[in-house]
DNA sequence: TTTAGCACTCGAAGGTGTTAACTGCTAAAC
DNA sequence: GTTTAGCAGTTAACACCTTCGAGTGCTAAA
């Protein structure tokens, strides 16, 4: 649809944009893009251009800028591999080569790492509770009135959390939930420790609802939390020239702050690897003025968790997917290679 | 050593100021504060006031805006008590009384009551790991490689950590490392776990150093970890007129994005309930424009941790006090009363 | 001791002119 | 037919004023 040159001089835009942030004028790009034609070609390539929808213009006397459709076409077509600097590499390995404990630790590596080398903000959300199995559940009783849980799932993720309760329980009562639930859930989707299961404990334990409805209360609050929601880079944006309006970056810290919305703009559903959302692209409205690069971060084809960086539009798209791309294959030649991840194989009960 | 007046016209200086954020004239305290002298007199007052130091003033003609040491003399003899609203106290009340699991949620909770009621920033730590005594330990297996350990103190905190091993342990290792630990740290502080008792490990127990490095390394790890750190309401910064400049809001910003100073700030050591360092007082140089109210948060005379907020000088100081109080007070009710947070008395183990 | 009155200072706001960086268009050159 | 030099037109940004209002400090009278 585009001719050679007009691809030329769209991608020259855009890159010169990326690095300005200002309007792009014809001659800056006749001079710096070794584009073989006078300013005044190219001023008739970028009128077609922004008749065409590719670009933008703030003012009547002013240089141009990429509209959404343009950024689109860019992503799609234009973009360049950027090779990551020695450095950058040396870095990212340093970072995820660190010994860590759990998924969580390595997610919130991960993003710190992402954030520090693009300079952007970045999210990061765990696997979503409805795709992981539990592989098992253990009980911990803590003095008279307190328990813990844990429930292990086939994601190799660890949840935890404490349950309190008005009346003394024992350590039979605790060995006859473990038994219930692991009997019962082993296998299972994490919902579904649910109403009916619940109701189905009433039944068949002897246990008051004293007992039955905190666990289960406290296990469903536990499963729900966003609490595996990861954020970095907050401050960066400050640096970006878009964000020298105050209005812009209240806006702007608002918004990250909504973890609703994050957490929807993480929602990718089963989608390929790299996902972009280009402004208006974006399903909500606050997010217009940004895009967003997602990742899925998968251990065999399980589903560990989203990691994603928001930021302006002209965003360094080439930078951040190979970043994306060489983060992503570094987390699985870890994971294969030295199995720090591999699922608890057949893990023994205490007899 | 002020006389009357001078205290008076200074309360209404500093009242007015701190209400909206531009340096008061003469002019309209003689109005709105019903102080019964002409401006030109207040006027005469007011060059006094500054020549001893308790005010400033930005230029020749403009006028006059509270020095530290006036803010100072303020917080020492000036403060009326603020009585809280009605439904101030319904918002602190039902919040507070929700049902929590552990006392990191409950200091989460307070910090964000804090932040919405005062639309200051909020920060939080738990208790000082190092006045802190071992009550239990627990390891649960977890896989065959795989190990948690749970922490339980005297304050009541109950931390976890995941610890993973190069080879396989057994329940039988994880008996005797259970029974040691308990052993030999049961009512010691947590710093206990430390190199001297890994070496004794080493010399008592016949397993490698492989099992007890990791689980040494990941305990102290644990116990030094700043993760009970919690801050709220960073974006309210955005609200305030001081912050109307870029450049401090991201000064802000970046300055409670470090933990470190953050937590040097609400390190206060043995010092009374409450704590206010104005400005200057402020032994960090960043915070000189700042203000930070702290305090204490105790079950019995067991530290819990403690809750500050920090914002600009002209701060609403009777409305944070009155408020820290409140809920100081509510929670002191709360634990008492309800026994929510007894330690766990007792605990017993598994046979 | 208090206060009215006044000269003085200063920042904020708004208007004006200039400049520089663009564009679009036309007509000539290739 | 395509390219380009050249030029008029547009616009934002900036520096420079002026004006205005809100203050103060000081003096002299009450």
């Amino acid at each position: 649809m585009l001719n050679e040159r007009k691809k030329r001089i769209l991608q020259a835009i855009i890159d010169e944009y990326i690095n300005s942030a200002e309007p792009v004028s014809s001659g800056s790009i006749a001079k710096k893009y070794g584009l073989n034609f006078s300013s005044a070609t190219i001023r008739n390539e970028m009128a077609e251009l922004e008749t065409a929808g590719y670009l933008d213009k703030p003012h009547t006397s002013s240089g141009r800028v990429p509209s959404d459709k343009g950024y689109r076409f860019y992503v799609n077509e234009l973009l360049k591999d950027d090779n990551l600097s020695l450095e950058e590499i040396k870095y990212i390995q340093s970072k995820l080569e660190m010994k860590v404990n759990n998924i969580e630790e390595l997610t919130k590596i991960t993003t710190n790492t992402l954030s520090e080398i693009t300079h952007y903000t970045t999210v990061a959300v765990g696997p979503n509770p409805n795709v992981q199995t539990i592989e098992e559940i253990k009980f911990i009783l803590l003095g008279t009135r307190m328990l813990m849980a844990v429930i292990l799932t086939d994601s190799g993720l660890v949840k935890e959390t404490i349950i309190k309760f008005d009346d003394d329980i024992n350590q039979e009562q605790v060995d006859t939930l473990s038994y219930m639930f692991n009997n019962k859930l082993k296998g299972k989707p994490l919902e579904a420790i649910d109403q009916p299961f619940e109701e189905y404990l009433f039944r068949e334990m002897k246990y008051s609802v004293k007992v039955i409805r905190p666990i289960i209360e406290q296990m469903k609050k536990l499963i729900n939390d966003e609490k595996d929601f990861y954020l970095e880079g907050t401050n960066k944006v400050f640096d970006l020239p878009e964000f020298k309006s105050l209005e812009l970056a209240k806006k702007f810290i608002n918004l990250i702050d909504e973890k609703d919305i994050m957490l929807d703009l993480l929602d990718t559903g089963f989608a390929q690897d790299i996902n972009i959302y280009i402004g208006d692209e974006n399903d909500n409205d606050q997010l217009k003025d940004f895009s967003i690069v997602t990742f899925k971060h998968r251990i065999g084809n399980k589903d560990v968790g989203t990691i994603g960086i928001i930021g302006p539009k002209r965003m360094n798209y080439s930078k951040v997917i190979s970043v994306m791309k060489y983060i992503n294959r570094k987390l699985n030649d870890n994971q294969t290679n030295e199995e720090n991840f591999e699922q608890p194989e057949e893990p023994k009960e205490e007899s």
